[in-house]
DNA sequence: TTGTAAGCGTTATCAT
DNA sequence: ATGATAACGCTTACAA
């Protein structure tokens, strides 16, 4: 199947194919001409040399693999969008994996990772409470590992995070400005890290503030906004807060479903806000106060970190544990607001 | 630096490597309890056969590559999303390349996966009006190529689209039955084929209604938020159109600035309808009606052919160039009512 | 059922 | 500046 390689190309041009190798690895050590002219050739036959013959030498792969829990949503597209783009100006490739949220998953996409494919791993995990042994083959291979936004506070490995604490803090200390005396705090997994930091923020805030800490508005949501409805139909009809803090995007955007279903008005009888990185939050009816995370920048701090690692020497890749902390933005709008809501 | 191979693990247990081999691959003509030996041992030492030397000696990489105009964009992080799930379940790893809207950046792509690094590509292109006969070397190659959303017509090749026109068409006839006598169509790229046909689709409408078309109508935009707020404020403080079709979401949402800004009222003063995957359409100020594409379906749909082509023997390859094409849904909401907006 | 050996396409080392 | 050769780690006829 006449399938072309280094080997035939030489053959056609008279030349060894360590010669015709060298056209292509850039070095110095070959006769400009005669490299022009094997390059020339190849671009006629669009002949690249092989990726896994090169990588299978080379002992690398100049592939990164991102693992994330999903992807439509805006927080992790911004960042994948920050990864790709730092990996395309390193003429890297960018592997895409989706847990789902599941610990499995996660735990079989680094296994499967563990046997050359890539060269370095930059995730957002999604089993706090789980056993994380399962990361230490990476160590053993060499194959470093970042961090960002959701990770392990057990592992030691370079991360790139947010001052989630203080934002939350903040957003907190914000609604009790804003006259709520009532908070719910809304959260997936209360046992990810992300989640106990940004309540940490919140039951401070609220101690700051000599409000009394009650552990039943804290929500333990779920991912699927049917079954979030319910629950905080429920927390509306029973608990009556009036100020919800959001933990994670897609709570803030069941709690104005469920409020505009029930006829609850945001600001006047709940105020909302919520960690998000919608673009849209000023559209919305009302606009959505937000603790917004650099989702961008993350993804390249964590991509640019990783490269660092990936350019140092084997010896010295494992003693980089650093922890890069991004500010998110705390902006007020009219879900938070203590004026009555002026349309428009 | 002990790196653990095959040959190491066959001595270890004192066995050759052919048969560790055979272990992995799971095939009959090895005792099973030889195997059982193998893998156990070979789970302790977390030992995987490497990837990049068994790509090489099968000559596929059981990888496919995603090439998209952008990802932070709920259409195409959905359409991805629906990828790697079809991906996962077949084991196949997935690529990301974001071109940004370049067609330089889709050719480098595309050139550089030529040589074996992938098994098939899925596009949404990026270049309508330029030269695509750089894709001849995948078919010389034998990498298949689905697209999706965007394609080249002039291009032989499977794809998944959606009934564009006949949305166009429905969505415009809408907004005329709201009461709209001057539609003004968004586009970002009039000659990219997507825009050609949504466009076609808005003229027919037109026609049907006996409202004549005016050139001055269509406008050109851009893919940068504030070039559109000043182009279309222009529009409303100019041409002062009764309704516009946003042929692309990011349209829609930029004429919801900048009628806020101008204290345009939507839907009294102008009615908004567009192409939205947005899912908080629902929660917008007012909520916006959109045509919305199956985003996940279509990127599941354009995975299965991929995968359904790649099953096939050589010889067939070239003969599948089906076009799958799904519907999208209407979706009226205030943002087009005719009706006075009812706040919640 | 297991072993032997050739080959996948490249690159780096060592000669020339 | 160019060429010969030995890996890189795996798979698969073919042989035993």
């Amino acid at each position: 199947m006449g399938n072309i390689n280094i080997i035939k190309l030489a053959e056609e041009l008279n030349l060894s194919k360590s010669t015709v190798s060298r056209a292509f690895r850039g070095g110095s050590d070959i006769n400009p001409q005669t490299r022009e002219k094997i390059l020339a050739r190849a671009k006629e036959l669009n002949f690249l040399p092989n990726h896994h013959a090169s990588n299978l030498r080379n002992q690398k792969s100049k592939t990164i693999a991102v693992i994330v829990p999903e992807i439509a949503n805006n927080f992790f597209s911004k960042a994948i969008n920050g990864i790709e783009k730092v990996a395309k100006d390193k003429s890297y490739h960018v592997l895409i994996y989706l847990t789902d949220d599941d610990f499995q998953k996660e735990v079989a996409f680094v296994t499967n990772l563990s046997n050359g494919r890539v060269d370095g791993i930059i995730m957002s995990v999604s089993g706090e409470d789980q056993d994380h042994s399962y990361l230490q083959v990476l160590k053993r291979k060499k194959i470093p590992l970042v961090f960002f936004d959701r990770t392990y506070e057990d592992v030691e490995t370079a991360r790139v995070t947010t001052n989630d604490y203080q934002s939350s803090f903040e957003a907190t200390e914000h609604l009790i400005k804003s006259g709520c005396k009532k908070v719910a705090y809304l959260v997936v997994n209360k046992n990810l890290s992300i989640g106990k930091t940004r309540m940490q923020g919140y039951i401070d805030a609220l101690k700051k503030n000599n409000i009394p800490f009650d552990d039943h508005l804290v929500i333990d949501c779920s991912n699927e906004l049917e079954k979030n409805k319910v629950i905080l139909r429920n927390l509306f009809e029973t608990l009556k807060p009036d100020g919800v803090f959001a933990s994670v995007e897609r709570l803030a955007i069941a709690s104005y479903y469920v409020c505009h279903a029930m006829n609850i008005s945001i600001p006047d009888d709940v105020k909302v806000i919520g960690f998000s990185s919608l673009e849209i939050s000023p559209l919305l009816n009302p606009s959505l106060s937000t603790i917004t995370q650099p989702a961008y920048k993350m993804g390249e701090r964590a991509a640019e970190l990783l490269f660092e690692i990936l350019e140092k020497h084997e010896e010295e890749k494992e003693f980089i544990t650093r922890n890069i902390v991004l500010d998110s933005e705390l902006i007020q709008r009219q879900s938070s607001s203590l004026e009555p809501v002026a349309i428009r």
